[in-house]
DNA sequence: CCGCGAAGGTTGCGGCAGCATTACGGGGAA
DNA sequence: TTCCCCGTAATGCTGCCGCAACCTTCGCGG
């Protein structure tokens, strides 16, 4: 899962993305709306985490911006200013929902998940590919229903892989699912990794490929 | 488990919480119906006891809103006012089920476990790994058939394992089971209790091993 | 059919984040 | 009081993972 962050304070900005990522979610931060904007063009986000009081302004216009483009993302807008009224304002511009500072991560994670769980979003549980079941929500990996576990950016681009089984994963969308821009890689990391975890499916037999389009990317298959 | 409590007597409240700790289970309070539902969205409760008589009015009022709001947790509603009348009153506005005070905590538990035991709740019994069986509704826990003592924390650490066995279990997820949010814990007890806990399964032959995903969470699975 | 460049595959290495372990001491229960 | 739970912190260690060097495969053009 990944998440887009807009928010201003440096110190809220790390400690979230730090607790993000013990709930297995990539987030990614940004202080400007500009930015924002741009990387929802990029970036096929789950959800979007969205502060109001902004160096840009009201964090609020965001939200029509984006609609206007297209994307459906849910949107959770953060606030300091939590009054009736002001919750109103924020769901009438097409936020989804609303939370109130300070709140508690946990909190977070259940407006995440219960926006996720709304009918338009496609939170499959489970997915079956060759010998394997993959649970990319809760990263889990069975194979012939015994438990297979993984290294953490091993098992995010098995995830991603899954999600789009038998369909091409863009080279760019894989590196989307295991980093956020600012842990960017300077290297073959993502083939590293593709590699390794190619042998260690080989070895366990799990009864999958895969397989690499030249160019493009990547796909999982059954073998 | 874990139990949200709805009363305005902080001192019924506190001896409750008090009681349902001795029980194994982790209660959040509050005496708010606003601060309530807040709750409801933060954590995911095994099941809610709602008192009627709250400053904020009737607590029946509580239900619809919960429910709209797509929670499906089970509802024990706590009451003087017990007659038959407004029993129904309170099932039919989705409460699960109703108690009238005063009441044993015995009393409380075993409807706790039962309304945990319906179908909709996919609370399981009982589950064996490897030589022991655990039953994380009544937290007891046996190693071949003879039962077995563990600490508090330990013991809820286990049973959040045992419910996702074979299957990893976040972090974050570990953390909830074991801390209300009072509790906010700021070194590494969580890891201390696992290290015990495993010496402990270790020294009693239990048969199961506590796994490490760096990065990701803990599994239990058979040795 | 062959050559060549670019994309992908493989592998060892080193740094370091995350985990394991343990001793210590406060605090609560019997 | 005594015992044990359990939070804290210090210490050591493990193995993930980014990196880079080198090798293999692919596809195109001649």
């Amino acid at each position: 899962m990944r998440l887009l962050l807009i928010e201003d304070e440096p110190e809220l900005a790390n400690a979230l993305s730090a607790a993000l990522k013990k709930h297995g979610i990539v987030t990614d931060h940004t202080m400007h709306l500009d930015d924002a904007f741009e990387l929802t063009r990029q970036n096929d986000y789950d959800a979007i985490l969205l502060d109001r009081r902004l160096p840009d302004g009201e964090g609020l216009t965001f939200i029509p911006k984006v609609r206007r483009a297209g994307t459906e993302t849910p949107i959770i807008v953060l606030t300091a200013r939590n009054e009736p009224l002001e919750r109103v304002e924020g769901l009438d511009v097409g936020a989804d929902d609303y939370l109130g500072k300070p709140f508690l991560v946990e909190e977070l994670m259940a407006r995440v998940r219960a926006v996720l769980r709304r009918p338009s979003s496609l939170a499959e549980s489970s997915i079956a590919v060759g010998r394997m079941v993959i649970d990319p929500l809760h990263l889990n990996v069975a194979i012939a229903s015994t438990p297979f576990d993984l290294p953490r950016r091993e098992l995010l681009v098995l995830a991603a892989l899954a999600k789009r089984k038998d369909k091409t994963v863009l080279r760019s969308t894989l590196e989307a699912a295991v980093y956020n821009y600012e842990e960017e890689i300077q290297s073959n990391a993502l083939d590293a990794h593709i590699s390794r975890l190619r042998r260690r499916l080989q070895d366990a037999g799990a009864g999958v490929a895969i397989h690499n389009i030249r160019g493009v990317g990547y796909l999982l298959r059954e073998e």
